[in-house]
DNA sequence: TTGAAAGCGCTAACAA
DNA sequence: TTGTTAGCGCTTTCAA
């Protein structure tokens, strides 16, 4: 590889300028020189030495995607549709913002930290973060954070300064609406599906209370179907919430994703019950396998590919100094009726 | 972020000292010293520069993925069931030896080369690289490169050197088998399902024939179903397939993954033909969609997340300079029996 | 309009 | 056992 310093002796000019020619500080440079000097690169292939430039300017052009997340999952990380879905979005955005995108998968925030400081990270993209955790890489990272799905408390909001947004959907309003569905469509004892109680859970459970709660439906602890989702429990523990489903009489389940709500259904259907005449089923995503699944799922649509892509877009505003308007952007979800869900209309015309 | 030389001169003691002290070059400190320095590494919290380090050492730590891929496909690469559960091998072995991961998605040879000449990549990952491609790009990259998939005809075999290996399925016999066992299955007139005929698809083509072949079966033209597997043309595509299959008496269909065979499940049953019933139908890769479908699919199993892994230890081992023994790892598939192709027994009971 | 030179943080060859 | 120093390739300030 050929560096400034030799194009500029074979070129008998300082490095200075040719320097200045690679960036376009072209103001103050001959016309001719510009010529001699941009054939001369063209022909010889010049690739700058990002080490050297970042080095010297002490940035990184990365973006560092901090995917925190036990490692006994179920699915690797990558496999996850949504997460998929949203690297995509993010991958998209930053390659043609000139950055690249590191990813890093880890759940000790010690390790993200030092992995961060190491490589000289410009900006961070946090997904399923917690309140603290997101606050203790605050304290030591002080450049621009974007952060998805998380829930900041109030009084933490002020803890993060400008240089952060969160991407969120509006998770409450979300399983408000899909239980809501389930009941309008005929099902009186309905389930929440989900495998933690996390920030995201925690207010999707809200939804799906209010939505017992307005159509007068009673909520017992047994309605929260706690899935264990590691590698070594999923099977067993969906098969346990299925057949408890049957033994109880449930005929709705509200599942956190279209994930959980797919092996829920094909656990149903080794059990011998039929989704949608007996159980139905409302999900949360819209990933690509909600219309790939048969029965398609009906589910709370949120734009993934978009999250991911706004995640991205509103950290490349930051690092260029721009001031975002908001700290935190909620998107809408949307009711998508496909076939998991019993249609009233058919059943009662019977 | 505090630098060596401020350690040191904190320490009362040369650069030197502490680096050696960082990299574990301990024979010749003082016991004395080491502590001195290590107490005080962990009291300032202190993060090596990488771009410093790089720098310096000429090397990155960074293994670069490149999947060259047109950028209408049908779904972004990441969503790609096989290509997320192999980046996930990848990742794995690729953070646990130390090194990191940095994905780079493009189809144009020139930037891929640039992007890994400027980040000055120590060992290169190729996916779904075409011959000359690969050529291409070992002819300005001389360092360790690791390919999945890549069919390299003998007379460019040499070009390669011994800085390289590849990661493969026995094509060839994959799909042999998996067409075989639609015959056997009782199929007579079986298509082969995929939206190229590069590589991979040839030597699927190949065993696809002999298949046929060694049955006595007639091929046709007309039975290689050339899907087109644009984001705008997939759909429309995949229906007329269908259309056409059942206009045709189509019985079985050897379909090129296990994404397209599920396509085109789902179309058949929106067309109204039933799966097995009518049409049976086998896959290739065993992604986790393949179990999670209704009818689960009879497909042609291959290790995806290993092969993954396979190509990262190989490319890691040789960036630690041992030799390997192969220059190609063949995989070999194995059928996995479930719900997408017609039980032979059941049918002849009726 | 161009050039000289210092410095980014780290490593490594060599000297002490 | 420890220290000095040059240099990795690039940017940038300041001087010419």
């Amino acid at each position: 590889m050929i560096t400034i310093k030799e194009i500029a002796k074979t070129l008998n000019m300082s490095p200075t300028t040719v320097s200045n020619v690679i960036h376009g500080k072209t103001k103050e440079v001959s016309p001719d020189t510009i010529k001699r000097v941009q054939d001369f690169l063209e022909e010889v292939e010049y690739v700058p030495n990002i080490n050297a430039r970042n080095l010297a300017q002490n940035k990184s052009k990365i973006i560092g995607v901090v995917l925190k997340i036990r490692q006994d999952r179920y699915s690797h990380i990558y496999t996850d549709p949504f997460v998929a879905e949203m690297l995509a979005g993010m991958e998209e955005v930053i390659r043609k913002a000139g950055y690249f995108m590191m990813t890093y998968i880890s759940d000790d925030i010690a390790e993200i930290l030092n992995h961060v400081s190491t490589w000289n990270v410009d900006g961070l993209i946090l997904f399923c973060m917690l309140d603290d955790d997101a606050i203790r890489v605050r304290k030591k990272y002080h450049k621009p954070i974007a952060c998805v799905d998380a829930y900041i408390s109030e009084e933490n909001e002020s803890a993060f300064g400008d240089q952060f947004i969160n991407i969120a959907l509006d998770d409450e309003k979300c399983a408000y609406e899909g239980t809501t569905y389930l009941v309008k469509s005929g099902c009186r004892k309905v389930a929440f599906l989900a495998d933690n109680m996390d920030g995201v859970n925690k207010a999707r459970f809200r939804g799906y209370r209010r939505a017992l709660d307005e159509n007068g439906i009673e909520y017992s602890d047994r309605d929260y179907f706690a899935l264990r989702s590691t590698k070594k429990e999923m099977k067993s523990s969906m098969a346990s919430l299925v057949s408890n489903a049957r033994r109880y009489g449930y005929d709705g389940v509200f599942s956190s994703s279209d994930l959980f709500a797919i092996h829920f259904i094909r656990e149903c259907f080794k059990q011998g019950i039929l989704v949608p005449e007996e159980i139905s089923v409302v999900g949360v995503d819209d990933s690509e396998l909600a219309e790939m699944y048969r029965p398609s799922l009906t589910t709370m649509h949120q734009d993934i590919h978009r999250k991911g892509a706004l995640a991205a877009e509103a950290l490349i505003r930051m690092l260029k100094g721009e001031k975002l308007e908001r700290r935190q952007i909620v998107l809408k979800p949307e009711l998508v009726v496909r076939e998991s869900v019993i249609d009233f209309k058919k059943q009662s015309a019977e």
